[in-house]
DNA sequence: GATGTTTTTCAGTTAGCTCTCAGGAAACTA
DNA sequence: TAGTTTCCTGAGAGCTAACTGAAAAACATC
């Protein structure tokens, strides 16, 4: 995905961070609004190419946002970020055209994989294309599914985003704390082991079928996805 | 189908940027307008290739633009959208010539697919059929029926529409959410448990004559219809 | 207005997932 | 080699998502 105009509109400061600043790690470039009016006035004078909104603001909610924007002939895709115990009516009609919503807390994860998915379906030119592959590994985005060697896996959720992680960072090591970082959720306040625990379960699962283990453990360091060319 | 020059007539604007929105999603090129003599102009001046027309307009009615265009010579086919209670006599006669009519509150996935059938009868190039065919899964859009290895199935209009919206995009998974906005009505108000229930009618409909399960449940994420490659 | 169908809600059950922990294995250190 | 650290993995408790039967509510048909 080349770099993209983000903003985030979201009143805590928590969040704003946690999104800017891993937006801009994968380089794009982002600018940030703590309310509804200062969304606006950000939406019209920069014209993003996706909005990150909040719809609990203390101004203008979410969904006035929307609507204003809507109103006036802009049609960026919009990516909510909803409460998880917002009632179902509330979040309905957020998956309407190119949008879609995620629940807090997310994972960092789940936020870059849905906003490439926004982008990949309302983006006419560049289509990087909804699969993953490195090596004998294929991971079928669209499908949420994941085969080695042709050979279908069943993988849990966690599983499927833990080793989504690995896979768009092959040949490279990641430690346990940024594993925890991206792919759990960011009020998540475990032990690292659970990393183990589901580098374990992938194992088992994956290396049956592979011809070499796929993740290799650099000890005291972290884990990585061994690809084709390293 | 191609893209289409699509005309959005409705003073809600809730109504507007909901059509809008998701008719731009799927390609098409959309223009709204809030009222009648609006509408008529517009009309006039864009051509498009159909017109989504509220029957209840501030100013004048939809039958009156109807009326006026037609008296003008414009052939442009019409999709109406009328009030439920609109009495029968108030809709008769809505569906000569190419026209049609929904009533509100509608689906989006009955939108999309009236346009097709009046694209399809009305255009002379035409779009392939009318029939959707995934894997051992057929339907006829006209006949509007089911059957899966040739053997019809018997489903209500809700069960329908399910298994429609989850075979225009096989090997895709769509989440509970996605498939409440597209199938349901958009005012509808209730959780999604809904659809896990149509989701077990139609497996227990189908899975007897399919010869392995059609729908797959993605734990986590939501459903999926498996197709014939994936 | 009675009957049958469809839609919607609900609750009990089932199955699957997450996370922790603890003992053991492997790898480094000295 | 012994000691230390890091990692691996099996077991299990607790939780959550999903399935399904049943009943209530809405709707249609005659």
């Amino acid at each position: 995905m080349e770099s993209l105009k983000v903003l985030v509109v979201d009143d805590e400061p928590n969040i704003r961070d946690l999104l800017s600043a891993s937006l801009r790690f994968a380089g794009h470039q982002v600018s940030v609004s703590p309310n509804g009016t200062d969304a606006i006035n950000k939406i019209i004078e920069l014209q993003p190419d996706i909005v990150l909104l909040d719809v609990m603001l203390p101004d203008i909610s979410g969904f006035g946002v929307t609507k204003k924007i809507r109103g006036m002939g802009i049609e960026t895709p919009i990516l909510f970020l909803t409460a998880r115990d917002d009632t179902e009516d509330k979040v309905a009609g957020l998956t309407v055209g190119g949008d879609d919503y995620v629940t807090k807390p997310f994972s960092l994860d789940e936020i870059m994989a849905r906003i490439s998915a926004i982008m990949r379906r309302t983006s006419k030119d560049s289509t990087p294309g909804s699969v993953i592959r490195v090596g004998e590994l294929e991971i079928n985005e669209d499908a949420h599914d994941v085969s080695v060697n042709g050979q279908l896996v069943d993988l849990s959720p966690t599983e499927y985003q833990l080793l989504r992680y690995l896979a768009t960072n092959p040949n490279r090591v990641l430690t346990k704390a940024q594993i925890l970082d991206h792919v759990w959720e960011y009020d998540f306040n475990g032990e690292m082991g659970i990393v183990e625990s589901y580098v374990s379960y992938l194992r088992k699962k994956l290396d049956p079928i592979s011809s070499e283990p796929l993740i290799v453990t650099k000890r005291g360091v972290g884990y990585m996805l061994k690809g084709p060319k390293g």
